[in-house]
DNA sequence: ATTGAAAATTAACCTTG
DNA sequence: CAAGGTTAATTTTCAAT
């Protein structure tokens, strides 16, 4: 697999970070390439799997989920088939916007958003604390989410 | 400040969460609108804040980074002053992809990508640990993360 | 608020340096 | 591997419903 990224590739990424819908010819010249190699690069930066996709960045408050909160799950170190039970179907679930599966204490954290507090509970309660597989879990209400949107390296 | 998604609206999000680079013309198909149509609400969307921006989805082990964790951080409460100064600036860093302001024993998690383990340990001295604002850190390392590219409600 | 059609812009392909 | 030129597709605007 071939990695390396030149000038024009971090050029690139650091303009689709910050714009994915950016047009080809503009960031072609914030590139300072060609539009053709542009559009050959980028296709080559996802063909690679450097880059994973684009998506909207949309406000779980304006949709109605105003409540983030993380879960730290602890699970129970037998039962093979209820841990993947879980591993396979809660962090995918609609209200879990990312998870981090994580080494220490807790195995799993799941930043979740709801509508409210009480679904909030409900929703821990019905999927997580009764889950067969947790063995703990603690949740941290969030007050601000912030994301970076991190370019490659420094 | 207006709310209130309807069905339009919600395909339109649904869409874009998954694919932001979706051309208009096929935007609009599966929102079942015509084009133009989609192109105006896909502005009034971006126009009432309910989608901040449109983002590449860069893999950090593709660029460099494979090591990620969560630097959980807790502030000393005195001292305005230092606080502001942390808060203005760490979560900022290249090297933090996303940070939150959590309610609990902690007042942030940093979620960070570096280069390598010697990396990180060393980013954690100079930027928290040693900062006049920081009582204590704890560092959890990640196995892996998932971003769930949630759509709106469910 | 939504549409359909025209005008402007852009993407994609292909040939050449 | 990059650049320019040509065609096809797409975005955008706008008058009308």
């Amino acid at each position: 697999m071939s990695d390396e990224l030149d000038d024009v590739d971090q050029a690139l990424l650091a303009a689709l970070i910050a714009d994915a819908r950016l047009a080809n010819n503009r960031l072609a010249a914030r590139a300072g390439v060609a539009a053709s190699t542009a559009l050959l690069r980028v296709r080559a930066l996802i063909d690679r799997g450097v880059i994973r996709g684009f998506h909207a960045d949309v406000d779980p408050e304006r949709v109605g989920r105003p409540v983030q909160a993380i879960v730290a799950v602890r699970l129970r170190a037998h039962d093979r088939r209820h841990i993947d039970a879980f591993t396979s179907t809660v962090p995918r679930l609609p209200e879990v916007m990312q998870s981090f599966h994580v080494a220490g204490d807790d195995d799993y954290l799941l930043h979740v958003a709801l509508p409210s507090a009480s679904a909030l509970r409900e929703w821990i309660l019905d999927r997580v604390t009764t889950h067969p597989a947790v063995a703990h879990s603690r949740t941290t209400l969030i007050f601000g989410h912030d994301t970076g949107h991190t370019g490659p390296l420094t």
